[in-house]
DNA sequence: TGCTAACCCGAGTGAAAAACTCGGAATTAA
DNA sequence: TTAATTCCGAGTTTTTCACTCGGGTTAGCA
């Protein structure tokens, strides 16, 4: 039960654009240098937060991506979504084919409720609480120092 | 991020002894079989179980499994820790090592989170809720049909 | 105009984890 | 004593993950 690292590349990778966005459009290069991600693989999750419409280009050189829509309007809910297909931790909950086998019914109660809770929890926090919260546990940290 | 056949295998199996655990000790091939789960690998996640205090055994014939304590001292959470190693999403907050990759800190507040509320709902979950819980769904469709 | 920096896309690959099997030893009720 | 059952470690197969590669398209800029 662990988050790929679509997900955790994912966040990251929403984050730095919400940081360094106002500065224009950021490459694929300069995101993937920041975050130690592998530049190939990181174009390919892109793309994928580019389909969901969390991101937009700009092709060319100088091009990039940038957020969609502002900073507190995009949820890591929105972005775990895209990248790991659903919050769900069973399939039976995805589709409507509820499974013959060992996820019959009586489990199915707890799947839900771990999802609504799960859900509640990523769609209330935004990339600026995000943001904010670093800021904040910074400012902490410098006093206390 | 989906759970895997463990924790699935692992609640079905507990909610099993939960019901059936009065008639004596169940054994492994009893409980494949109303599970419809694969009879080795069964008897590898009961050893976890076994190992974690969740269950008791009496070898022999007649031998089996039954519940080491009353279901409703038995979490859901005690099970998926039991099989899952953790209910934290990315590694980094098992052990105390920080990553210095994708995972850098910002991000750590989110996946705090996250596994904060997860453990709270899993943990508010007893054997004997998911028994109640599925008594009284099928009261309810005897009512409505 | 042409070069180069970037996005775009689909297919391919290697390693690791997950899911499951197997064989044999130890235990105990009947 | 036999058959049912747990116990245990090692092996195998399947699937998924994480990542690469090559070639195409678009657009700024000299």
């Amino acid at each position: 039960m662990k988050l790929s690292t679509r997900g955790r590349y994912g966040i990251h990778t929403m984050y730095d654009l919400a940081l360094n966005g106002e500065n224009g459009p950021q490459s694929i290069k300069a995101i993937a240098e920041r975050g130690g991600m592998p530049e190939a693989y990181l174009e390919q999750l892109i793309s994928g937060l580019k389909k969901a419409g969390l991101v937009t280009s700009t092709r060319g050189a100088q091009g990039g991506y940038m957020l969609a829509r502002s900073a507190d309007k995009i949820t890591v809910g929105d972005v775990l979504r895209a990248l790991e297909g659903g919050l769900s931790l069973v399939e039976c909950l995805d589709g409507e084919d509820c499974c013959d086998k060992a996820c019959a019914c009586p489990s199915r109660i707890v799947w839900q409720k771990l999802r609504d809770g799960m859900t509640a929890i990523v769609d209330g926090i935004t990339l600026q609480d995000m943001v904010e919260d670093y800021r904040r546990m910074n400012a902490q940290e410098d006093k206390t120092t």
